[in-house]
DNA sequence: CTGCCGTTTTGAACACGTTCAAAAATATCT
DNA sequence: AGATATTTTTGAACGTGTTCAAAACGGCAG
């Protein structure tokens, strides 16, 4: 009877940090306030989460799974565009809610050595997921990629993405507007460049754009 | 003659705080070591700095200065890459001993709320001087580009620029090859892209670019 | 029931960034 | 010079994330 006490415990422990965290943001949450709102002490809430950031990592992991069956449900329709467009917007409308509290997380989203960045290897499981939603969404479409760069569009695309949330985390304008906006050209323009890029004209400008994602993949 | 103390004393906060910054990080480094270590009480450090924070922006105020003539020096030459590649190229050698340190504060890097960003109005001097460098480059290289695309393209090649900094940045390869080999690939990449860009026929794909870009902008 | 052992829970403690009232040093005025 | 105002400097204090020794609890053997 000691396990399910415990899960409850750490259940009311992360329920009370992420109400709090949407309400008032992660810097602004402090571990103590999380911990009343609990009705635990202080020092409980590191018996159950290493730190303020692990917190973190288990909302992430609980997106991953809501999101899992959301996304497939989005992966319809033959055009490319449209696909990008939905898987995004899929992620958009789940993370509404505690967009405030990602622009916290997502301060240290280009470094890798910090656990809590979307490249970090902490938070593989979350990305290959995601990247498999792209490589689907290029199979199941009638998009033709050429042998060169099959192999490296997936991830292409899932930088765009991470650009356009990051872009949505900080887009103070109503409803984010404005990332709706780019959302709708960049997915166009992105089609379109892919489009053009298989041509088989287009070869040498592949090597080049190849070459440089060989750089940044290390 | 109390101006002339307070200055000294302030600058001898200054050293300290960068010097230990460069020894053991930004987020490593306490106000009561630095205040210790320039011989002063915990308080005095925010007598003459608001916060933390605020000394990195005096280093950034600093930089610009040291720079500018360092910028000036490299602009020469026809071709853009080459401009391109040794203007980026100063700003590696003269933050190389800064690099880790200012890991940490790119950690803030894309939130335009936070002061350290780049993109934050606090930055705004060091930005402006920064883009006036790569008009210039434009101006004075053999490059031509279309009226619809001058306004916008200075300040697109900062964020290239940005970009390959915040790579620079974490790149954990022995000298920070892998940028190098970068720079020198993109930097190609983006000149033929600018001329190939720049053929009238190219006008409808401009217009693409220039719509995300006015979106990017607000 | 008693004693034991591992798990769970507590609250005081540490170093941190930051604030602030009061003290010290310095300039200004009479 | 002495009194007054202003600037500079101090160190204790607050709330923070995090740690840890010790207390309370729960299941089990005798």
């Amino acid at each position: 009877m000691r396990e399910k006490k415990s899960a409850e415990t750490r259940a009311k422990i992360l329920e009370a940090a992420l109400e709090l965290f949407r309400e008032k943001g992660f810097a602004e949450t402090s571990m103590r306030e999380v911990a009343n709102r609990a009705k635990v002490a202080t020092g409980l809430a590191y018996y159950y989460f290493a730190s303020k950031d692990v917190i973190v990592h288990d909302f992430y992991q609980k997106a991953k799974d809501d999101l899992a069956p959301l996304l497939d449900a989005a992966q319809k329709g033959k055009k490319l565009e449209t696909r990008l467009a939905a898987l995004i917007s899929v992620k958009f409308k789940y993370f509404e809610p505690n967009r405030k509290f990602l622009g916290a997380l997502m301060g240290h989203a280009a470094d890798p050595a910090n656990p809590l960045s979307p490249f970090a290897p902490e938070s593989k499981e979350v990305r290959e997921q995601d990247l498999a939603q792209f490589v689907r969404a290029l199979e199941e479409t009638e998009t033709t990629v050429p042998a060169d760069m099959a192999a490296h569009l997936p991830k292409i695309l899932w930088m765009y993405q991470m650009g356009l949330i990051l872009f949505w985390i900080y887009d103070r304008s109503e409803g984010q507007a404005r990332t709706m906006k780019l959302l709708d050209a960049s997915v166009r323009m992105v089609s379109v460049l892919i489009r053009l890029g298989s041509l088989p004209l287009m070869k040498p400008a592949r090597k080049t754009v190849l070459e440089l994602v060989e750089i940044l993949e290390g």
